[in-house]
This record gives C-alpha cells, sequence and structure tokens, in this order.
DNA sequence: GGGGTCTTGACCGATTTGGTCAACGGCGGT
DNA sequence: ACCGCCGTTGACCAAATCGGTCAAGACCCC
C-alpha cells in the first residue's frame, strides 16, 4: 500500500478507515464495491486505489488495524486500572464497556467489521491475522479475570461464564441494531448495565455487596 | 405471486424457501441476488421468476412467511405447556429455547432473515409487516411471563431484563457464528443452558431450588 | 508561473444484475 | 404410440455494476 496515506491528517485517515469499515462490516468482501467505501467517505474512488493497490489490500489492512486499535485501547485500560488500583470485577467490566463505547464512537463500524471479517465463509484473511484475533481475545479475557477479585463471587459461580453471558448480550444489541450514533451507544451502554448491575447484586457473596 | 407454488410436495417449498431465506439473511435485499438464492436451491432462476413475480415479492411472501411460521410454533409451544401444566420461568424458557432450536433446524436462516429484513436500512418491508413483527415478539415475551411464576424470584429482580438478557445471548451467539447445521445448534443451545442455569440458581429465592 | 501533491471523474473491459422466454422432459391419460 | 400438460431449464437480454486505470484538474508553497 501507498505510505503516502499516513502522512494524511489523521481525521482524514478516519474517515476513509472508519467508511470501509462500515461498508466492509455491512456485507462481505465480496459484494462490498469500492464506489459505496467511496460514496461514503465523500471522496473519489481513484482516491482510495491511489493508496490501496486493490480492494484486498485495503480489507487486510483494516483488520490489522482494527486490531492493533484494540490492543491499544485495551492496554490503556488495562494501565488505568492498575494505576487506580482498581479490582472488583465488575467496576472494571464497566469501565472496559466505556472504553468499548468510546472506541465505537471514534470508529463506528470497526466491532461489526472484525467479527464479520472473522466468521466469513470463504474468507479473504490470513490465518495468522486470524491467529492474532484469536489471541488479543483471549489475552484480555484471561488478563481481566487475572486482576479481578474473584473470590467476592458466590461459590459455584464461573466468572468466565459471566464475562462471557455479558459479553454475549452486548454483541447481540450490537448486531440487533447496528447501532453507530452516540446516543444509541449511550442507550445500550445503559441497557447493559442494568444487567451488570442485576448479576453483581446476586452474584456476589452477601458481604462483598 | 403464482399460487401454483403452494402446489408444489411440502420439501421443495421448503427448499426454495430456505435457500432464499439462508441467502437474503447473509446480506441486504439489494446485494443478495436471485442467482444466488437459485444455486443454492439448486434450481434455474427461471424458476424462481415463474413462482414470484420479482425479487421484491419473493422478499415480501418470505417475511410474512417467517412470522407466521413463528406464531405458528410459538402457538404449538404455548399449548404443549398449558396441557402439562407447566408454569416454571427457566423450564417454560427451556422447552420455549428448544422449541426455538428444532425451528432453526427446519428452517436454518429465519431469525436471521427476519432480524436482518426488520433492521434493514432503506427497508423494503411495509409498515404493516414491520408492525405484525412487533405485536408477535412483543406478545410471546408478555404471554410467557404472565404463565410464569415469577414470585419465585428474589426480590428486585426484574424478570423482564432476565428474559431479555437471555434473549440477547442468544442472539448474540447466532450473530457470532451463524450457525446453521443440527451440531452447531445443539452446542450453542448447551451454552444457552448453562447461562439460565447459572441465573436459575442464584435468582431464585433459595427455598424454589 | 512553475513544481509538487492530493484529488477527481470520465473511462475501460469484464462480470453480474433482474427478468424473459422458447423449448425440453417426463408422466398420466387415451 | 401419441397427446397434452406442467414443472423446469438454460440460453439470452439490456442495463447496471464491478474493480481498476489514468490523464487532467485543484490547490498549495516557493
Amino acid at each position: 500500500m501507498n505510505q503516502k496515506f499516513f502522512k494524511l491528517p489523521q481525521e482524514r485517515q478516519d474517515l476513509i478507515r472508519n467508511s470501509a469499515m462500515v461498508e466492509f462490516g455491512g456485507g462481505s468482501f465480496k459484494k462490498t464495491s469500492a464506489d459505496s467505501i467511496a460514496k461514503r467517505a465523500g471522496v473519489s474512488k481513484g482516491l482510495l486505489f491511489h493508496y490501496f493497490k486493490d480492494k484486498r489490500e485495503m480489507y487486510l489492512y483494516l483488520f490489522q488495524y482494527a486490531i492493533d486499535e484494540c490492543v491499544e485501547i485495551f492496554n490503556r485500560h488495562i494501565l488505568k486500572n492498575t494505576y487506580f488500583k482498581e479490582t472488583d470485577f465488575f467496576l472494571i467490566l464497566e469501565k472496559g464497556q466505556k472504553v468499548k463505547m468510546d472506541m465505537v464512537r471514534r470508529h463506528p463500524g470497526l466491532f461489526r467489521f472484525v467479527m464479520r471479517a472473522y466468521y466469513e465463509r470463504d474468507s479473504v484473511l490470513t490465518p495468522k491475522l486470524r491467529k492474532k484475533l484469536d489471541d488479543v481475545l483471549a489475552q484480555t479475557t484471561d488478563s481481566f479475570l487475572a486482576r479481578a477479585d474473584l473470590y467476592k463471587f458466590k461459590d459455584g459461580v464461573d466468572p468466565r461464564a459471566v464475562v462471557r453471558l455479558l459479553t454475549l448480550s452486548a454483541e447481540g444489541m450490537l448486531a440487533e441494531t447496528g447501532a453507530y450514533t452516540a446516543e444509541e451507544i449511550e442507550t445500550l451502554f445503559l441497557e447493559y448495565q442494568k444487567y451488570a448491575q442485576m448479576l453483581r447484586q446476586n452474584l456476589y457473596k452477601e458481604e462483598y455487596l
């Protein structure tokens, strides 16, 4: 790909990347046209092919970029929690979800794109990229569980199941609406918090409520 | 649409309907080609346009059909529970989920199709059809909550939130994998049951465990 | 006004699109 | 054996869309 892309102002890079991720996230690789991406970004198709040699390269770059971006905000999140010595499961989770929502605000379509790219049949992704995502996902959960106070849970409660259940519900919400705007995200976040609170209230030992 | 379609053997009707729903469920109305539907069904494109006057008509018919089918299995489910006088929240939910899984087995792609059709921008759906789905969805939840023993829940637990949380997680699972085969469905079902059990164990008053 | 950079929009051949239609094949009746 | 019927096909159509190219414009600083 053309390195000049990175010399563009950040906003313009984001404009192009976000438009592309939204479009790719809305359909398969094949069914997503370069034209629709250009239109969404408000630039000419020619410009896209000026920076990316073809559709495939753009797609692969976006996936790589998306993962890197996830890793970065994830690390920032970790750092914050370490700094504030936050160790409560649901408080970390809440902050994590807030960070995630910020991400959706800055990069609408990123998560949808990543999920779609990962699960697409006839994937265009290299095995390496797939593995990279696997690793990131596994590590985030593990790292999260490692620094949370799991003893607060009642006996017999599997914290992994709690994380997974809440994550699934968040994905369900995202899949339902395909929320993009800040307000939509905020609404979803509030609903999510309700469920998290319900779980906290009932899965924690009484002395930790 | 051509009424002769209904004189076809049931299997063949299903073959065509299911193929169409799977394809429509995988992308937007515009991006889904009649050709791909025909190929999936293993019939010629000409045949499709012999039974449906155009793509739009086929789409609208499928949505109507999908809702009707949902209503039917829903009623069967109600009937069974009434017959067996089942009133436990989680037992009804479990059976309901089983019925749903059977549905996915008989009509792979139906739920994805309905969800996609409902949430698609530039919808091709008539407002009436949208409202019909709204009604069905609202009614199923209400009817379910009405016949379940809600007093078993601890004070302060909102049963509606429990239903919604579990439904969301199921949608999340479906969105993740786009599961189609019977085994995939079975795996998902088991995971779902795990979460339901966890909730039951912790949201019910102790005397009802 | 010259030189460089970002950007455009017209343009290409190839493919795919929704939709049509004449003709085929198999089968039941006679 | 021949007919008529009906579900079905695959070639075919004009139109749109596809990924990708490229010469020329727009804008800037020197």
